[in-house]
Order: structure tokens, then C-alpha cells, then sequence
DNA sequence: CCAGATAGTGAGGTAACCTCTGTATCCATG
DNA sequence: CATGGATACAGAGGTTACCTCACTATCTGG
């Protein structure tokens, strides 16, 4: 293969191009800002992402936690560790099966998945807010969906 | 800056939620695909992104490939001890800076960063080719370029 | 010519994952 | 109703991809 340029690749797909950094860029700018609504509360990121989920969820075992998170169950037990000692999630024996266990957040822990939900909206409506008519943001997600769609 | 009137103001973080998910969901998906392209080269996702800039430079500074890569220059040199250790990428002095060193692509470094860039842009056009049309892309791309500005 | 500034690296640390192993419990079957 | 295999979780210990701090070699402006 020759150093010479750059590949300029085949010619239809330089739009492809184009499309994919766009949404990477958005994308990018999104999680940084997020990254900045749980630095004050010295969160880990992937703590935030967990207490996220059980918010979500109310009530969750550990298993489907790791599911939802996309890692293996010896990482949540962890994550879960970790914010358990924060007083944030509360870990309790199933007691419809005694091997499992339910997660649950705590008061503190509501508190917490709140104030970051509000917090990361409010980052996202002052970031994004406005960019867009309400007809352009509705085409957007339309859009978005119908590509979504391939990737699943 | 004049916020542009939108008529569901109170209610309108609902459709902000939904817009972010779903470049969200995208970027994961594509995200995803791309690390099935290079899993069969062995290099880990990092030293791919790696590879993909010093291609793109051509000869590059450690210190500059580590502002490109968000990373600090002593990661770099991990980095790059690695690529080196696969012949992909040569490091050596520059005659004009001799504190400085030169980084840039092997033979097989070329061919590989070809191979990977072609396998990426094939994913992404098996993935998402045909799901627009060439107009709807057009429109994608410029309201996510005006997202994209907000983020800078 | 020399006091910083700058380029890169060695040493050593941390976070967030992983696998492998072990224990308790559940459940289907014979 | 005993029991072999599956399932839920956690302990031990490894790996990766970053980091900071300290150091050397070199450059540059006064």
C-alpha cells in the first residue's frame, strides 16, 4: 500500500462519513457535559450510571443490573459496594430466593438520582435548548430513530 | 441570545430527553460495530484510535497525538510502545528538536490502518447505508451540525 | 551563557473492568 | 424426597488504560 494521501475511500461513502462524526460529535459534547453535572457530587461515572438504573428500575438484583450495564455481575457487586458505603443504595436479602439479592435505592440515594437527573437535564436544555425548532427537533429524532432501527 | 420561542416551553424537556437518547443510542451502535471491525486485528480500541490519527497526520509528536487523544503524553508512550512492539509505527528522534521524537505509520502500519479504516467505513455503510434517503441524510447532518455548534 | 520552559519517559498508583473459584440456594427428575 | 446440575452472588487476584510525580535531555530568551 502507498503512504501517499489519504484514502478518499469510494465515492458514496464520504457522506456516510460526514453523518457518523456528526453524531459522534454530538454525542461526544453530550456525555462531556454530563461528565460535569456528577463531578460535584464525587460520584464515579459508572456510579452515577448504576444509580441511574436502580432508580429506574425501584427495585433490581444485582444480575440484571450487570445486564443493563452491560458488565459481567462481579463488576456491579462493586459499583454496588461502593454506594452502599455512600448510603445511597440499600443491598437486602431476596426473600423469595435466598440467593439473590434486591437493591434498592436509600433516601439519600433518591436524593442523589434526583438532584443528577435534574442536573443533567438542565445541562442538556441549556446546551441544546433552543438550537432547534420544535419541527426540526421532531424531524431530528425521527431521523435518529429510523437509524436506530439499523443498529439494533 | 434570543431563545427561540417554543410553544411546549414548560413541558418541552420531554422532547430534549428523547433527542438525546436517541443520538445517544446511535453513537452506542455505531460505537459498538466499530469495535467488531478491529477485534480481529488483536489491537486493543485505543491503540486503534492511535493508529487512526498517526495515519491521518502522517509524522506526529507524541506530545501533539496526546492532545488529539485527550490523553497526557506519558499515556501516549504506552500507547505507542505498544504499535512499535507490533511494527505498525516507528518512533525516532527529530533531527530539528532532538528532545522531540517523530512518530509514523510502518509499512504494516499502513496496511493495517487501511484495513481497519475500510472494515469501519463497510460496518457503517452495511449499517446505516440505505436507511435515508440522500435527502433525509443531507437534513440529518445539518441539524446535527447546529447541535454540534452549541456543544463546542 | 544560563534560568526557565519544554519533550519525552521511568516509577509507581488507581479505577473499572475481567476471569476463575467457591458457597449458598434453587429446582427438575427419577 | 434426594440429588445433580443450574443459578446468584462474592472473594481473590489479574489486566488495561489511564493518571501524577520526578527525572533527564534539550531548547530558548534575556
Amino acid at each position: 500500500m502507498e503512504p501517499t494521501h489519504v484514502p478518499s475511500a469510494s465515492v458514496g461513502s464520504s457522506s456516510e462519513a460526514s453523518l457518523e462524526s456528526a453524531v459522534m460529535a454530538v454525542a461526544r459534547g453530550l456525555r462531556r457535559g454530563w461528565a460535569e453535572s456528577i463531578a460535584h457530587t464525587g460520584l464515579a461515572p459508572h456510579q452515577a450510571r448504576a444509580l441511574r438504573v436502580i432508580a429506574k428500575e425501584g427495585q433490581i438484583r444485582p444480575g440484571v443490573l450487570a445486564e443493563r450495564l452491560r458488565v459481567t455481575p462481579r463488576s456491579v457487586t462493586e459499583v454496588v459496594d461502593a454506594l452502599i458505603r455512600q448510603d445511597l443504595v440499600s443491598r437486602e436479602l431476596d426473600p423469595s430466593d435466598r440467593r439473590a439479592m434486591i437493591l434498592e435505592l436509600t433516601p439519600a440515594g433518591h436524593t442523589m438520582a434526583g438532584e443528577i437527573s435534574e442536573r443533567r437535564r438542565a445541562h442538556t436544555e441549556s446546551v441544546l435548548g433552543g438550537a432547534l425548532t420544535a419541527d426540526e427537533e421532531r424531524q431530528l429524532v425521527a431521523l435518529l430513530h429510523k437509524l436506530a432501527e439499523r443498529l439494533a
